[in-house]
DNA sequence: TTGAAAGCGATACCAA
DNA sequence: TTGGTATCGCTTTCAA
């Protein structure tokens, strides 16, 4: 590696005439687009090192309509779940990268404009959005734009964009399956805060469905009550279902947030996990895993689906067929927060 | 806004054309670098807009040698305070929007490599950089990039390039005064992780040796700990604090995520918090006011410290000249985490 | 297997 | 106050 700090940057013509070959020569060693001699190529990759030569980002879009960049366009929100966002996020830039792509990173109070902005000015390839209502107002803007986009998130209708979530109503099923598996028959949902119902965030809902679908199937008993993610909200979620539903032997916690407040709270009020009450969890393995009790969990699998994600815009950049709605399958993993109901202490771990 | 949608994308030419003045003026009417009558720029503008023209970025990158783009390289590991992280990245992205550019989202573990990757493309015009180490191998690198980079972050030595932290050595200092002049004689440092320190992040050893410091002038008995973030950790750095410093009256804890399961732990011990132990914590403001009890807190000011990391790279960019290195003094504010020791139950908010 | 040269779409210098 | 145009560095078509 020979730097020349101080010496002009060099240029794909620098390398072709230290290589004795052509520009375009020294552009098809780069792209690999059309054969080279092995002595030719070996010329110019000494020549690529021996300068130090690197190409020109923009004038490689300008001259190929190829920026090797991907928007993503995250929620900055302080009500969302931090660890579970920066999750995506990693899963994103990492399968971008593999892909020899670049992340540009816009927020999602940019709105409409921000997506705009980088896609008329050619700042990207494609868009991934996270974070998308039930009737997101990007939604339009998104199909008049001449990049695609994928959507991390499942919008009604058909979004004619495409879309990459988790199936939530079958991981609301799949939590309530389980309990009633293991004898439960009166369950307690905790959802997500009031807000993320009320932004029409649509994962909640369609979780709260599978829940509330097998529910009725099963002829179980269950409430569901959103929760804030604060001592306090956790207080009164917990109040809110001991009057409701008295009997509960189980909770599920769609809300990742509440999890170790609520988790106290139990303990302090001394009812033990699972011995007086089992718990299933809705987050990613790690936060199951971290938690005072390790928790039975349906993992929210986002390096999955922010992989998924980047692979389905690489598609579509490709001219692939990319179906337009990619439902992950829930994985639900037993842990150490789950017996049968009424067993007390003596909680045989191999049952559950 | 009259969209055409299927239609080519016009360029600077076809505005030109259609406001009946010369690319370069339009060119002009866009940069504001030379004056336009005002009826020129009306006309522009008129077309501007029924074209719906955005300029190319890669076009005017290769043109202007500007990308208005900012490299921004994260730490993704887990270990590492995410909520804290992601107000760093938050201020940064709204920063550098304010400044007219965006972000591109590097991660650390590209290591150097990432770094000179995005640098000798030509893809950005400056870089910030997150969770500097104090002998932090990117340092060589950095220095030998075309464009100014900005550390968030302060390594050992004179680094030769752009810092801006918040003053830990102060912060660490101010949290023990404070329960001093509260009456504290004993106090106890719960500090980050053991990776945190194995890492040589600077940030852990200039806030201990503050402490550690006015310990000294005041001839306190102090004990400081690094602890691990959960539930069997904070456990473990209790009970050694209760063996080292079986009078301690009050803590100071330097780790965000361990707080909650701290305060858990004290109190399933028993013991309250002001009024059998006081503490003072350093963290973001809306961690230590989500807490059970509202924290007093040493503010870690993320969103500050990003801006002016962004703000010190656009004076770089400008020619301005900047601070070499830039402390932000701490701001401890009073919550209801702390009163005098033995003060019991008959605590006087208004004391403290 | 390689080369020549016409763009890509802006900026900014030199003229008028 | 405005216009003409060389230039930025690379890709890709057309020719050989």
């Amino acid at each position: 590696m020979t730097n020349d700090p101080g010496g002009a940057v060099p240029t794909i013509s620098d390398v072709a005439r230290a290589a004795g070959v052509s520009p375009s020569t020294v552009s098809y060693v780069l792209s690999g687009r059309r054969p080279i001699s092995a002595q030719t190529r070996a010329r110019v990759q000494a020549a690529i090192a021996e300068l130090g030569f690197h190409p020109h980002a923009g004038a490689r879009a300008l001259a190929s309509s190829r920026t090797n960049v991907l928007a993503l366009v995250v929620p900055l929100r302080v009500d969302v779940n931090v660890p579970v966002i920066m999750q995506f996020v990693t899963a994103v830039v990492t399968a971008a990268r593999a892909h020899n792509h670049d992340v540009l990173l816009l927020t999602k109070d940019e709105g409409t404009a921000g997506l705009e902005r980088v896609a008329h000015s050619t700042m990207v390839d494609a868009l991934i959005v996270m974070d998308v209502e039930r009737d997101d107002l990007r939604l339009p803007a998104l199909r008049g734009l001449r990049q695609p986009s994928v959507l991390i998130g499942l919008p009604d209708g058909a979004p004619g964009i495409t879309c990459v979530d988790l199936d939530f109503a079958g991981a609301g099923a799949q939590a309530l399956r389980h309990l009633h598996g293991h004898g439960h028959r009166q369950v307690a949902l905790v959802g997500p805060s009031p807000a993320v119902y009320q932004r029409g965030t649509g994962y909640a809902g369609r979780f709260l469905s599978g829940f509330t679908e097998v529910s009725a199937e099963l002829s179980l008993r269950t409430v569901a009550h959103p929760c804030e993610p604060s001592a306090a909200g956790v207080r009164d979620c917990l109040a809110r279902i001991d009057a409701d539903l008295p009997g509960a032997t189980a909770l599920v916690v769609h809300n990742e947030e509440a999890l170790l407040p609520l988790l106290a709270d139990l303990r302090a009020d001394g009812r033990r996990v699972p011995q007086d009450l089992s718990v299933v969890a809705v987050c990613p393995r790690d936060v199951a895993v971290g938690m005072p009790v390790r928790l039975t969990s349906v993992d929210i699998p986002a390096h999955e689906v922010g992989t998924m994600a980047v692979e389905a815009a690489m598609g579509l950049l490709d001219g692939r067929s990319v179906a337009e709605t990619t439902l992950l399958p829930p994985t639900l993993v037993e842990r150490d927060s789950c017996g049968r109901p009424g067993a007390g202490s003596e909680i045989s771990s191999s049952h559950c």
